[in-house]
DNA sequence: ACCTGGGATTTTGTATACAGTATCCCCGAG
DNA sequence: CTCGGGGATACTGTATACAAAATCCCAGGT
């Protein structure tokens, strides 16, 4: 049997961040607490809660006297936290032990599928991210691991960057297969300096798709 | 003119930020919220926001039905929190550009005072953090730095572990040294290498102390 | 002496009430 | 037609109320 949860406040959180994930609450979008808590069937303060939490997480902003609003896209926020990123994958996979050799085929299994050609941009995403999920999947240190998916969370806003030209798509295949092919030497080290340099290029191509 | 700070969330959250901070709560105490409401002079309802902020920042838990506790100390906590914190300031200092030279005199000069035979545990815990502060401090990395405070803020409980004796104190500055002078060569990428294995070595000595 | 049980008390989690501020809308002046 | 002012409205931030669960305390039994 499964531990019922009865806080309101983690189920509401629960709830916006499948909120963010699929767009219904936008950047910039405002987030009126009546109108969201009749939505949800709850009162106001565990909203709050939940918004206050997100809050501290970065997911939400507050805006004192104005509430809360779902942060704007900001190019300054990927070009920090891309190489952020990168530095805690790199890290998790220098923690992963000679056991992440393994890895390597499933890698290169998702990134194959990168290519297909009817994909949507937030298919590839989501195929970007189990890629980059499986990377780190044999780190053991727990604390590393949470904060990597809260920093990753930040950037799911700009997912719809995955609209890219087929140049774009290829390049980042390409580093996918060098990063898989460190990972199988079992040459973590210098697939970690890799990774880093991936995710600091990639800065580029989602700043050019935040101006449009 | 200072901009007033509306408010009561965000202001208790700096106070209780300073009463963990001070020891007035301590590792495994329970936040009886009516008490510390009281206390503050607020009503529970801003003391909670704040409460369920600091939850998401790590520097309280959140027990169902049981309220809020400031964690116990964990071993595992430090040992997995320290090579984050080490790969966040290697990231850092990667980020400082050559301007980072010009630290290594400062570094030097805190260095120096942390071997004066007659501080305390806190001082020297807090001269410590300032060299940690003052390596990282050119980095323009705006989210990086954030993270770094708030990552490095869940090991304050911790601080108590520089009660340590002359042999470990002699070692942390022995790396400090070397770490300074790698800055002050310019050889940034090394730095940061060494200025990892100078937080996973010091899990040891947190360790020791947290059984005790 | 220590454990057990059950009722009183405290405490949390959630809902609601209320004051003060921001926002909106419309009207009049330029 | 555009801009600015002022009042109505909506919304946030905080306090308070209340139900349910946890904790405490003490009597009774082993």
């Amino acid at each position: 049997m499964v531990i019922q949860r009865l806080n309101l406040r983690d189920q509401v959180r629960e709830e916006l961040l499948a909120w963010l994930a699929d767009g219904r609450l936008a950047p910039g979008q405002r987030l009126e607490e009546a109108r969201i808590s009749q939505a949800l069937g709850v009162s106001r303060t565990p909203l709050r809660e939940a918004l206050t939490s997100l809050a501290a997480d970065g997911l939400v902003e507050a805006v004192p006297r104005r509430g809360f609003r779902v942060p704007r896209l900001s190019a300054a926020l990927v070009r920090d936290l891309h190489p952020v990123i990168g530095s805690l994958e790199g890290l998790a996979l220098r923690l992963s032990g000679p056991g992440a050799r393994s890895l390597a085929a499933g890698l290169d299994g998702i990134n194959e599928r990168l290519a297909l050609p009817h994909l949507s941009p937030r298919q590839r995403a989501d195929l970007d991210r189990r890629w980059h999920e499986m990377l780190v999947s044999r780190n053991p240190n727990r604390e590393l691991a949470a904060l990597l998916e809260r920093t990753r969370g930040r950037l799911r806003p700009y997912a719809g960057s995955w609209e890219r030209s087929a140049a774009e798509l290829e390049t980042a295949r390409t580093e996918h297969a060098g990063i898989a092919q460190l990972v199988g030497a079992g040459q973590l080290d210098e697939a970690a300096e890799v990774l880093l340099r991936h995710w600091v290029r990639g800065v580029r191509v989602v700043e050019r798709w935040v101006q449009a």
